[in-house]
DNA sequence: TAATCCCGTTTGGTATTGTCGAACAAAAGC
DNA sequence: GCTTTTGTTCGACAATACCAAACGGGATTA
C-alpha cells in the first residue's frame, strides 16, 4: 500500500489517443499553426510528449510540420476524412436530391446540419439558384441556440442531449440570439407545435431562416433541413407560410426515406 | 530463453496513435461503417483493442456509432477538422483570388492542388463561371501520375519524395494513363522544360488538363495550380497555348506571394 | 562578436498504461 | 429451438508511453 491513492480512472479510453485528439483540435480552433511548446502548454503536458503524438499524426498526414519554421498544422489527411465522411453519411445523401429540388423550388439557399457536441454542422449545402456568387458553408458550425437548423434538432433530441445542449454556454451572436433557458425552451415548444423553427437574426444580423427536423425511425431527430437567406425574403408573413411547408414537406420526404421505405405510413409507432 | 522475437521498433511514435489512424483510414476507405469484429480483423488487431480504440475516437467525435447497428462510421469532428485545414492552409488562402482571376479570364475551371502520399488532393475549386451545375471537387484526390496537376508538381520535388512517387503502383485509370516509370520520366523532364504540364484524358476519357507548379522559397513545388475541362475546350493546339500561359503567369503569382513575407497577421512574431 | 534566450529534438529509466485471451449477453441466422 | 456472430466486459501481465533533464542550433540581444 505505498501507492498513494491517484484516483486509478477507469473508463476504458485509450490515453494517447485522447491526447492526440486534443492536440487536433487544438490546431483546428484559432491560430492554424502552432509550434511543440505552444501545444503543451495549451493541453498541460509535457513537451516531449506532445512531440511524440505529433510526429506520430505526422507519419499518418494528419499534421505536418513547416519545413521551415518547425511549426506544426492540420494535414492533408484529414481534409480527406472529411471527404470521406461527406460520401458515407446516409443523411447527406439522402438529402441531396430533395434539398436541391427544394431550393429550386423556393429559390433559396438550403442547408442540411447535424448536431455536433453544442453545434449544428452543415453537411450539405444547395446553393440558391438565382445567385452567382456564394460562399460554401459545407463544414461550417453554428451554435445550437442561435439557428433554426439547431432549433429543430433540439426539439425532437432525447432529454440527455437536450440537458446537455442547455447546459452548455448559450453566448450571444447577436442581440437577438436566445441565451436563457427559458426563452429556448419556449422556442423548442413551439417548434414542436408547428413542426418547424423560426430565427430570425439569432446568429447573423440580416438573416433568417425556417428548418424541420430529418427523423430517424424511432422519431428522434438525426438532424434537420431548412432555407437560409436575408429576413425580408424568408421572413415575411406571405413567405414564411409557404416557405415553412416546403421545408416540412422535404424534411418529411426525407425521414420517410431514411426510415427505410419499409411501412408506408403510421405516424409514432413505438 | 526469454528472448521475444519480436523484434522491438524504436522509432519513437506512439503505437496506439498510429492505430487509432490507421482505424480513420479504413473507415475512410471503401465501406463506409464497419463493426468492430471487420475494422480488428482488417488492420490485424485484437477485438478489444479496437473496442478502446473506438470509444476513444468516438468520445472525441471522430467516430460514431450507429445506435441500432453498433457498426461504427466516420464522425462529425472529421469534418470541422478538415474545414479548419482548408481555412488554415496557406496555399490555399494564398492562391483563391488568382485563381478566381483565372478561372474569369480563360472561362474555364480551376483547381489547386496538394501533394499527399500518392495522390494529388484538391483544396480549392473555383468553378468555371459559365457552368450552371458543378459538383465540388474540393477533398478529392487523384493519382498523382494520372493528372496535370501531379505531374507539375512530380517535376519540381525533392529526389526522395519523388522516387518514393515512382516506386508507388502505377494504376491506369484510362487507356492513356502513363504506367511506366520510362514515361513518367518522359513527361516530367517535358514538364520541366516547359514550366507546365498537359494531360490528355489520363485520369477521365474527354477530359484534360493544363497544370504549374507553386514553388516555394527554395524551390521545390509546395502544390499546383491549373485548368480542367473538356479535351476539345483545352487541348486544341491554340487553347493550349493560350491557356498554358495563362496557368504559368498565375503559378508564377502565387509562388510570389508565398515566398514573399509572411501572412501580414498579429505581429507577435519573434 | 560573444552571450543569451528559446526553440524543437533526443535520451533513458520508471511505472503507468494499453494490450489481448477468455468470457459475457444479446441479436441474427438457420 | 439451437447455433453462430455480434459488441462488450474483465483482469493480469509487460510492453508501452510518459516526462525530467539535457542537447544543439537559430535568432535576438549586448
Amino acid at each position: 500500500m505505498s501507492t498513494p491513492e491517484t484516483t486509478v480512472v477507469r473508463n476504458g479510453r485509450i490515453q494517447s489517443v485522447d491526447r492526440a485528439s486534443g492536440i487536433l483540435r487544438a490546431l483546428a480552433t484559432g491560430t492554424p499553426t502552432l509550434g511543440v511548446t505552444e501545444i503543451a502548454d495549451r493541453i498541460g503536458l509535457a513537451k516531449p510528449t506532445v512531440y511524440g503524438l505529433l510526429r506520430t499524426l505526422e507519419h499518418n498526414g494528419l499534421v505536418r510540420q513547416d519545413p521551415d519554421s518547425g511549426k506544426y498544422s492540420l494535414g492533408p489527411a484529414v481534409l480527406q476524412l472529411g471527404n470521406a465522411y461527406l460520401a458515407g453519411s446516409e443523411l447527406r445523401t439522402r438529402s441531396m436530391l430533395r434539398a436541391a429540388a427544394l431550393a429550386r423550388q423556393v429559390n433559396e439557399a438550403v442547408w442540411v446540419g447535424v448536431l455536433t457536441e453544442s453545434d449544428v454542422m452543415v453537411v450539405h449545402h444547395e446553393f440558391r439558384p438565382d445567385d452567382v456568387v456564394q460562399i460554401l458553408e459545407v463544414g461550417a458550425t453554428i451554435p445550437w441556440h442561435a439557428c433554426a437548423l439547431g432549433h429543430a434538432i433540439a426539439a425532437h433530441i432525447d432529454d440527455v442531449t437536450l440537458r446537455m445542449l442547455m447546459s452548455a454556454p448559450l453566448r450571444p451572436l447577436t442581440g437577438r440570439t436566445h441565451t436563457t433557458k427559458a426563452a429556448l425552451t419556449r422556442v423548442l415548444s413551439k417548434a414542436r407545435v408547428n413542426g418547424f423553427a423560426v430565427e430570425n437574426q439569432e446568429s447573423n444580423v440580416g438573416e433568417g431562416g425556417i428548418a424541420a427536423p430529418i427523423l430517424d425511425r424511432h422519431g428522434v431527430a438525426a438532424g434537420s433541413v431548412g432555407v437560409v437567406g436575408p429576413t425580408e425574403r424568408v421572413l415575411t408573413a406571405a413567405a414564411t407560410s409557404v416557405l415553412s411547408r416546403a421545408v416540412v414537406d422535404t424534411a418529411r420526404a426525407i425521414s420517410r426515406d431514411m426510415s427505410g421505405r419499409r411501412m408506408a405510413m403510421s405516424p409514432d409507432e413505438r
